[in-house]
DNA sequence: CTTGTACCCTGACCGC
DNA sequence: TGCGGTCAGGGTACAA
């Protein structure tokens, strides 16, 4: 569930408690969310005594790079959630505990997934760095230009909603932001990717930046699942036009806003003001 | 190659 | 109160 905001705004809690941090223990209550190549006996013999040494973002991934190169990527899906403390904060928040890591502070990082849809990953450094070169670029870098997003959008007849959604042409953007940026942006989400204007995908670059940065400023969007670390709760969704708005009125144009499917996803748009 | 669909899993909610 | 259907910030395997 959570897109780039909210990974984001969970590494930067984790960040200062993490690094430096050595693991001193593993427990793993759900084996499905020990994720390939590893199984849940070897996954905890090779992070037994490995110290992290940075906490990082890549996509909607959270890394936790350790001492021996190693890299362990978590993928949080739809219900992935941390807690870190002595003792679970809320235990009422967090009915579903897949696994532990305890630390050499005596703090234990909780990770815990309703749906298990998510998992842990430990990868080799190498095995990361191919992991990583599918990914797209990050689009809040200053790097990251309009031509960029021209480039990919260009050669595609799919519905530029799902070209945002595609992790390879740019990270980090789900099903959330990407109504949210066409709408800013004034693009009809159903548009074929190669039919947009010059004009429109500068539109659709700035407004994937802002409505990310906004996004992030506010600590990402909490409604159902997506929490930041023990439980706290992000304040963008008091900000959301489309997202979520079926049937109510648009707060430019007040004409009802539609819900759609696109690729199995809701898309939610206002057919007056994106035509 | 690209594009769409099924599926993984649990829980909340809605209409009957 | 129960029951079935639908939906949920994701990603991947597979088919066409």
């Amino acid at each position: 569930m959570p897109e780039l905001p909210e990974v984001e705004t969970i590494r930067r809690d984790l960040e200062p408690d993490l690094t430096g941090r050595t693991i001193t223990g593993i427990e793993v209550h759900h084996d499905d969310i020990v994720l390939a190549p590893h199984d849940p006996r070897s996954f905890r013999r090779r992070l037994e005594a490995r110290k992290i040494t940075r906490v990082g973002r890549r996509a909607k991934y959270l890394l936790f790079y350790l001492d021996d190169g190693s890299v362990l990527q978590t993928q949080l899906r739809m219900s992935g959630r941390f807690a870190l403390g002595t003792e679970l904060p809320d235990p009422g928040e967090f009915r579903h505990i897949a696994a532990r890591l305890h630390l050499d502070d005596g703090r234990t990082l909780f990770y815990d997934d309703m749906r298990r849809l998510g998992g842990l990953r430990l990868l080799e450094g190498r095995e990361w760095e191919a992991e990583e070169a599918r990914l797209g670029p990050e689009p809040l870098e200053a790097s990251y230009r309009a031509a960029d997003l021209a480039r990919v959008l260009a050669v595609t007849r799919a519905p530029v909603k799902n070209l945002l959604m595609d992790q390879r042409r740019v990270a980090g953007v789900g099903n959330i932001y990407a109504s949210e940026a066409l709408f800013r942006a004034g693009v009809d989400p159903r548009r074929a990717g190669r039919e947009l204007t010059a004009r429109e995908v500068k539109r659709l670059h700035r407004s994937v930046r802002e409505v990310l940065r906004e996004a992030l400023d506010q600590a990402g969007t909490s409604f159902q699942n997506y929490r930041a670390v023990n439980g706290r709760s992000g304040e963008f969704q008091f900000s959301l036009r489309v997202y979520g708005r079926a049937g109510e009125p648009c707060r430019t144009c007040r004409q009802p806003i539609e819900r759609i499917v696109q690729a199995g996803r809701s898309t939610f748009y206002c057919p007056s003001c994106q035509a």
